[in-house]
DNA sequence: GATTTTTTTTAGTCTAGTCTAAATTATGTT
DNA sequence: AACATAATTTAGACTAGACTAAAAAAAATC
């Protein structure tokens, strides 16, 4: 069995490794608000238990098997985002500190049943992957139109619904291609248009530009 | 904040007081799997932060703060075994350990939502009553129509649902009363017809009659 | 390449919650 | 009431998981 502690070291040690390949201690600790010296300890306990690679001063990273668990305990934590979400009409900003103690409910059985539940969802309320019971994630992220996004929300063009060449030719025109990244600078309520930050540059698009633009945020 | 360890502790002496009203820490280390010794000295700091009642050798007692913290747990308890059957489709007697883990999820709000969205329920699937966000319960049990008991169940009548007075007299000239126990002793597969026990004696009743005796379990 | 700074580890301490074994108090029996 | 037995508490030890302070290694700077 694992404890709590050595799940969210798992969790933590899986997030910082999407970004580098080997995560150093002191960034573990910088993650779970805890001091270098009792990181060193764990990473030890959790070399021996084989759920990662540890060499003195070289850093961390997570076994197959390692991975594995980080993966079912995002599995669980987005799951239950998603149910709090949408079962129990949360808002999306208000879940993470419940999802954070229900991610550590130790029931296979019950978070496949929740998963069924739920419709099997690929993303959670945040737009992040689900992992399926396999550890597998989907990596492409949820996209959605322009016009979902709120005031500070940001984002990048992954696609567009009105694929019309005029569109298209507007889109080059403007500087507005796949993998632009914006940011909703303003929206004004009296046409729904949206002010957007490109590159410390502004933009401003019509409503009508917004419910064509798809966003991966 | 609590441990999850006072909370055991707190739900266990509530549990033993239902009965005698002073509980022993020998009975509280039986139903917490403990040694007496580990009792003593968490009932020790319970007492100092006067959730219980707690004299040398003279046993223990909840506080009003103490039982309304165990009634807190046993809500929460209930409510997610009434979540489990009614929503993920458990099966009665699968929910118990998952709840007890559960049921130290600390959230107000999820345990009220969990609440809104089951709509409210006063009893949870074994029967028994879940306390409201006051930790008030309903001390009369729920009923059942006698056609929902299993071989083996048993219980009290105390009402019907048909209440015509052909079935009333039925009732009677069977000495099927208010309040007469009745055990159910077998159930005929050909035509669902129940063979009930009462007070050593048989007698077997129709499908019909055991969709119309509500049986308080 | 030597030295300073930063990072990481080691060594020792602390707390919560458990245990065992011994001591103490209460209870039951004659 | 005295003694035997049972229940309870105390004393001391252990583990997990955290910490601080000091030592050691790596990285950065001159």
């Amino acid at each position: 069995m694992r404890s709590r502690s050595e799940e969210d070291y798992l969790k933590a040690i899986y997030s910082l490794s999407i970004k580098g390949s080997s995560t150093s201690t002191n960034e573990i600790a910088k993650a779970l608000a805890m001091k270098a010296s009792s990181v060193t300890d764990m990473v030890k306990k959790l070399a021996e238990k084989k759920w990662v690679n540890y060499i003195k001063y070289k850093g961390v990273t997570l076994t197959k098997e390692g991975a594995q668990i980080a993966l079912q305990i995002i599995r669980k934590h987005r799951l239950w985002e998603t149910f709090l979400v949408t079962n129990l009409n949360f808002k999306w900003d208000e879940v993470h500190d419940i999802a954070e103690q229900l991610e550590h409910i130790d029931s296979i059985e019950l978070i496949n049943r929740l998963d069924n539940h739920l419709g099997f969802p690929k993303f959670d309320p945040h737009g992040d992957p689900i992992p399926d019971k396999n550890g597998k994630i989907q990596d492409f992220r949820k996209s959605q139109p322009l016009s979902d996004l709120k005031i500070g929300d940001k984002g990048i063009i992954i696609g567009v619904i009105d694929a019309s060449s005029i569109f298209l030719r507007y889109l080059d025109n403007e500087g507005l291609n796949l993998g632009t990244e914006i940011f909703v600078e303003q929206i004004f309520d009296f046409d729904f248009s949206y002010k957007l930050k490109i590159k410390e540059k502004f933009l401003t698009v019509s409503e009508r530009v917004s419910k064509n633009l798809l966003i991966q945020f």
